[in-house]
DNA sequence: GTCTATAGACCGATAGAC
DNA sequence: GTCTATCGGTCTATAGAC
């Protein structure tokens, strides 16, 4: 990787940590310069706007959870161990999550009400984790409406992020996840 | 009402449906004053700083919603039908909720991550429904947590608003209510 | 004449952009 | 490093109701 190539990363991850705890509007330029330990002038040679950061933030970020998908995919034997997956990330980034919440759903939220042109892309992210689950579920049972059952998934898993953020109760995140954890088992016990 | 606090009101219920809208921080002064028809000047007779105006939109909505929760308890026979209102909320604002998101949830999200002063009393409007939620499942079984039971559907219905913002999925909303109504059923059937 | 409500000029700081 | 627009915030003059 050229010099430039890897400035250009650091820029970028920087500015996904800022988006993500500060939010997209929220972070200035020099916030995002001063993380990187760059000029604000040197920015340019980069960046042209903001809005092109925050592309490549949210590519990186879709780079990031295919990546994620597939070493889940190729790690955990059976589809529910894969499903369990997906739930148990509100318990591994629990920290981050009841202080910011969930990157994906906070962004796509904020550049909503932005009705910024990006925000597409950001429903992506959504939409991979949407068709992953899916592809579980088909596996499980083909019968089903996979794409009904990830859903109803990732709507639990962004219930319980927002809620974490704004209560701060680990226990009910907890019990939550086990909740969804028991529904799981019923949809595999159902299609036996 | 005098003519001050009519002008104040307005105010207020301008930068209510602003703050919802474009979020809290994008909403500028400017707006508000435009959406009001009256000069920025002027505003500062009436608030003196952006986070006097967050302060009083909180409150309304805070206000608002202790009516309307009362509203539900004296019109709803039953514990189950009452808490069948709240569920229902997402169907009945589904528009404004495929456009802007659930207006508790964005609001304390977006003050999480702006570490603002305020952000206790916005979740305070997430801890009214969480409490009368909890009454509720209480009234239908004494012996149970109650408190868990609100926070498990307080969470489904955040899941809910939050996916119906980011795919505008009106037949997804519809299931998953139906999903919710039918474990309502469940817990009551518990019961007996 | 006094008070209330209003308008608009104005401030320093900082934003994004170049 | 500079430029311009706009941000939140402040001050003062004044129009009209009483």
């Amino acid at each position: 990787m050229d010099k430039r190539a890897a400035t250009r990363a650091r820029i970028v991850a920087a500015a996904d940590r800022l988006f993500y705890e500060q939010g997209f509007e929220h972070t200035s330029f020099t916030a995002i310069a001063e993380a990187v330990g760059i000029s604000r002038g040197n920015f340019y040679y980069h960046f042209r706007t903001k809005d092109d950061i925050l592309a490549a933030v949210i590519e990186a970020r879709a780079a990031e959870t295919r990546a994620m998908l597939e070493q889940w995919a190729a790690e955990a034997p059976s589809p529910q161990e894969r499903i369990r997956r997906f739930v148990r990330i509100v318990v591994a980034n629990g920290d981050d999550i009841q202080r910011f919440g969930c990157p994906v759903g906070t962004l796509t939220a904020e550049l909503a009400k932005l009705r910024h042109p990006s925000r597409p892309d950001a429903v992506a992210v959504f939409t991979l984790f949407r068709t992953w689950l899916g592809k579980q579920f088909t596996e499980l049972d083909p019968t089903a409406d996979a794409d009904a059952l990830a859903l109803h998934v990732l709507a639990g898993s962004q219930g319980i992020a927002m809620l974490s953020n704004a209560f701060g109760d680990e226990a009910f995140v907890r019990r939550e996840v086990a909740r969804l954890d028991a529904w799981l088992d019923s949809q595999v016990t159902a299609n036996r």
